[in-house]
DNA sequence: CAAACAACCTTTTTT
DNA sequence: AGGTTGTTTG
């Protein structure tokens, strides 16, 4: 490889210097599959981006290169990282997630296999609204009568089906067996669901990597124009790709095989939306001739700290050996912290973080981590109670909230006329107007086949849709810009808000941010897509954002969403039995060892300090069991590597020096 | 008969 | 806090 002399060559090769052996080598690779097995904190991000500028430097086109991450935000730091390594020029390498990419290629090829141009997509709770909606006719029907599974459920029970790309009936007899009986409603409605679908030109997450991939694959042309323009590619967080995800990197490096992927198998824990961590066993297989690099050491943790995660995943079952070992001395032991109830751990966390922060540590050095959004409810009571600012991560996504649904569905009956889930979230938005009267102004409108004059044309029933006609005699999305029709639509929409929330000031805002997002927006369709896709971060997110870089705020978090991230200090909350792992989880072998993968997770985001808390005596109602046990998989370790204190009356911390029979 | 309202229940994780 | 279910209202 010749690189053109560039002004930062000086320190480019600087920087390569201070990389390890093992790092170097994956950066240096030259061409072929390359599997790289990077452990907790050994320099992933930075090996990746690395590599980025040096294919750059090397004089591969930068928009040859492909990033698919797992989230934009991810897609976009490394290649931040990588313009300060190199130059402006790795600004135009093509990142992004496997979802986004795959929109992207489908809008321009999709054609091809004969998907409409105006295709909308459906993010997870539109899929919803719409299985919702044939769920409740079904419902009607006599030989369906016995109770069917909430909409949630069959969303999910579909998306693991296709996902795991195996028949309905197998996904249900293996995951909901207890609805067997009720198996030919379920097939009728998925079958309903996906004609739908194409009806009204929707694709939902699942079909934009199940398209890309049939295009990919019954499309050689188009494969080899795809396979040819990206002739490098780099996978982030390999261990989280399911197998449509693998099939689709298979047909992408057909051509030139040139596929670094880079994963740790131990902190795969997106099973529940199809993630195979076998992928990543496996890929050498599917990839003969793979090099295969190891990333052992580790940047993040105290010697202590890494002791006991060492130990912690080593009860996994299926994973490839590996040790991560530090050259960082000393460091203080990890705690098991037990608390009499929830408040009293909430009470003690918010008290060791004031200790935290009176030593100087930066409020955005400590995080609480927790295996579910409502784990942290209690705690950000006593934090407010302690007026320490926090901002919670994960947990439900914000452009979800009804409020932005709501605004947002006016737009999208602009977008398309016959988005028959969108009018019947506008229409039921009126007084009086229900799913019944929704249902038929909707026909009327498809009858009329006129689209939004077809409502026009419409008798007035009430001063209602008199409004809303108003609304939509004032939208022009040939003649105003993409804010213009926001700022309307919003102005209609306020006095139904203000109706329908308690909490509408604080929503109101959310809209304004929302407005702001939009003036980055020349076409209406490419905003709707990136809503539905990769929700900018709004609101409380965007704030949250700002805030995680400036460091000045507690951050609260789920396992999921921290991973990747580190900080000085780790609390996990709910270390509990039956909490973590989820007692849901119990009964399934393959689910305990994702449990266990996201406890490892967890602890391994701590550099210097990590308490393991868990309430006693949390009585479970479906159970009728009393839980007051720690975690299974930190319980029975070594009190040297994992010292256990009970939290007494006043707050203080006793050590329990011998382990308590029961 | 359809819509609005009130009372429950049940809550994992997310592109 | 949300969705689901059952009950009351228009």
């Amino acid at each position: 490889m010749n690189a053109p002399p560039s002004p930062r060559a000086a320190t480019a090769a600087a920087a390569l210097d201070s990389l390890n052996e093992a790092q170097r080598a994956a950066v240096e690779h030259d061409e072929g599959p390359l599997l790289v097995i990077a452990g907790a904190g050994s320099g992933k991000t930075r090996t990746l981006t690395h590599r980025v500028a040096r294919l750059v430097a090397a004089g591969i086109p930068p928009a040859a290169i492909l990033l698919l991450t797992f989230t934009r935000k991810a897609a976009q730091e490394m290649i931040q990282r990588a313009i300060r390594l190199l130059d402006r020029r790795c600004e135009r390498v093509s990142g992004g997630t496997f979802h986004s990419f795959a929109h992207l290629m489908l809008r321009q090829h999709g054609g091809a296999i004969g998907l409409p141009p105006d295709f909308a997509i459906l993010d997870r709770s539109d899929a919803e609204d719409l299985i919702g909606l044939i769920r409740k006719e079904a419902e009607k029907r006599p030989a369906h009568g016995r109770l069917l599974p909430r909409k949630q459920t069959l969303a999910d029970l579909f998306s693991r089906a296709v996902n795991k790309g195996r028949p309905l009936e197998e996904t249900v007899l293996e995951e909901h067996a207890h609805f067997a009986d009720r198996m030919d409603a379920l097939k009728a409605i998925f079958a309903e669901y996906a004609r739908r679908k194409r009806e009204h030109h929707f694709v939902d997450y699942d079909d934009l990597l199940v398209l890309f991939r049939r295009l990919l694959a019954e499309v050689p042309e188009v494969r080899r124009r795809i396979s040819g323009a990206y002739r490098h590619i780099l996978v982030d967080e390999y261990q989280d790709t399911n197998r449509i995800q693998a099939d689709i990197l298979d047909l992408l490096a057909d051509a030139h095989r040139n596929l670094m992927v880079v994963g740790d198998d131990s902190q795969s824990v997106y099973a529940f939306r199809g993630a195979d961590f076998r992928n990543i066993l496996e890929f050498p297989r599917r990839f003969p001739g793979t090099r295969v690099i190891r990333l052992e050491e580790n940047y993040r943790s105290t010697q202590p700290i890494l002791d006991l995660t060492n130990l912690v995943i080593a009860r996994a079952r299926e994973k490839y050996a590996k040790r991560l070992f530090t050259r960082r001395a000393g460091g203080a032991p990890p705690l098991l912290v037990e608390a009499e109830d929830e408040n009293a751990q909430s009470r003690w966390v918010v008290d060791r973080i004031r200790e935290l922060l009176a030593a100087g540590t930066a409020p955005g050095e400590i995080a609480v981590l927790f295996r579910a959004g409502y784990h942290s409810f209690d705690l950000e009571i006593e934090l407010a109670r302690a007026q320490i600012p926090f901002v919670k991560v994960g947990g439900f996504k914000f452009s979800e909230s009804a409020h932005i649904k709501d605004a947002l569905a006016h737009l999208r009956v602009l977008a398309n006329p016959y988005d028959r889930l969108s009018w019947h979230r506008v229409l039921t938005l009126l007084e009086r107007i229900g799913p019944k009267h929704a249902e038929s102004i909707y026909r009327g409108i498809v009858n009329a086949r006129s689209g939004v004059a077809g409502l026009l044309a419409l008798p007035s029933r009430n001063d209602e849709i008199e409004k809303l006609k108003a609304l939509f005699r004032a939208l022009d999305p040939q003649a105003m810009s993409v804010a213009d029709l926001g700022q309307e639509v919003i102005r209609y929409y306020l006095p139904i808000l203000r109706r329908s929330f308690d909490d509408h000031p604080r929503r109101a805002k959310d809209l304004e941010q929302l407005l702001g997002i939009m003036e980055r927006y020349r076409r209406l369709e490419s905003f709707l897509a990136d809503m539905a896709l990769e929700p900018p971060t709004l609101g409380v997110e965007e704030r949250l954002v700002a805030e995680l870089e400036a460091k000045d705020r507690l951050v609260l978090s789920t396992v999921h969403s921290a991973k990747g991230l580190e900080w000085h200090s780790v609390f996990v909350i709910w270390a509990l039995d039956g909490r973590f792992p989820s007692l849901r989880a119990l009964a399934d072998e393959e689910e305990m060892e994702e449990e266990l993968r996201l406890m490892y997770v967890a602890m391994t985001r701590a550099r210097e300090g990590l308490y393991l808390c868990y309430p006693c005596e949390v009585f479970d109602r479906t159970l009728g069991l009393v839980l007051n046990r720690p975690s299974r998989f930190i319980d029975r370790i070594p009190r040297s590597l994992l010292p256990k204190c009970r939290v007494d009356g006043q707050g203080r911390l006793r050590v329990v020096k011998e382990e308590e029979s029961g």
